[in-house]
DNA sequence: TCTTTATGGTGAG
DNA sequence: TCACCCTAAAGAT
């Protein structure tokens, strides 16, 4: 798991509650000079929870603050037993000690220490539209959203990277939502008819949410199985499209398209997804 | 060993 | 649309 996106920094919030939530902030570093002043306010500060919206990352303490994180393109959480520094050459950005767990954060460029207030106000977070991994959201949600005068007019290309349409999808997740609901980035929202807004709601939520409990894996458990008995690694058998240009799709065996999209890479099986032909 | 590329997001032009 | 923040891995030499 290289990059984040949602189901992997929901991964990250998981295992930073197993290893701290409950526990006192035994010892702090913050590292970035504008954050250095909180370090005596989350001392002796207790974790409370570690919510998640798409990307974003809120660490709760019970004093009323929260650490907001973003990793963007390389930042990486690190737990380790108490005091056991990551081996890593990259650059610190925060350390939480509990009792018996550490919590390191390297190479973010997005962290913030907020209020309840302060985050109700973030530029970031209030422009987010719905997380995909919230237990909550239905597909109706979905197919209300691409219906919606807001967003019906823009291609699923990109609609599919906007974290306003929905919060947590990025570039892997886009190709393979994209793939499982059979549908051309290329299509606008409002060139869908009912059973495709249909489709692509439910493959929304399904590749999502079983990215985040195999771990950034988007084929069936299935599929991956038998991938891996045929002897392929993790980065051969994750995907149906995505990053495997040049090579077959695993439905059809036509070869797997890439091209840039706004300078973004979209993957597509030209047999499966089809180009629009409509008006 | 060097160069390129990438799963994110912002801000300038 | 592009440069940029910062990093690791893949690809080229």
């Amino acid at each position: 798991m290289k990059v984040p996106e949602g189901p992997e920094i929901r991964r990250a919030a998981d295992r930073i509650e197993r290893s701290l939530a409950g526990s006192v902030m035994q010892d702090v570093r913050l590292t970035m000079p504008r954050l250095r002043r909180f370090r005596s306010r989350l001392l002796g500060a207790r974790v409370t929870g570690v919510d998640t919206h798409g990307k974003a990352m809120l660490t709760r303490f019970d004093n009323g603050l929260t650490l907001y994180s973003h990793n963007q393109l390389y930042g990486r959480w690190y737990i380790t037993r108490r005091d056991t520094l990551p081996n890593t050459g990259r650059s610190l950005r925060v350390a939480l000690h509990g009792r018996t767990h550490s919590a390191w954060l390297y190479s973010a460029t997005e962290v913030e220490i907020l209020t309840d207030e302060q985050l109700g106000e973030h530029p970031f977070l209030r422009k987010l539209g719905p997380d995909i991994l919230d237990s909550t959201l239905q597909p109706a949600d979905i197919r209300m959203r691409l219906e919606s005068q807001r967003f019906q007019r823009r291609t699923l290309a990109a609609l599919y990277l906007d974290q306003a349409f929905l919060a947590g999808v990025g570039n892997y997740l886009r190709s393979e939502i994209l793939f499982a609901a059979r549908l051309h980035p290329g299509v606008r929202a409002n060139d869908l008819d009912r059973r495709e807004r249909q489709r692509l709601a439910r493959a929304t939520l399904t590749v999502s949410r079983r990215a985040y409990v195999l771990g950034g894996v988007t084929v069936t458990p299935k599929l991956m199985q038998s991938l891996k008995r045929a002897g392929q690694r993790y980065g051969q058998y994750r995907h149906w499209v995505f990053a495997r240009h040049g090579e077959p799709c695993r439905r059809c065996t036509a070869v797997v398209q890439r091209r840039l999209v706004a300078g973004r890479a979209v993957f597509v099986c030209p047999a499966c997804q089809p180009p629009a032909c409509r008006s």
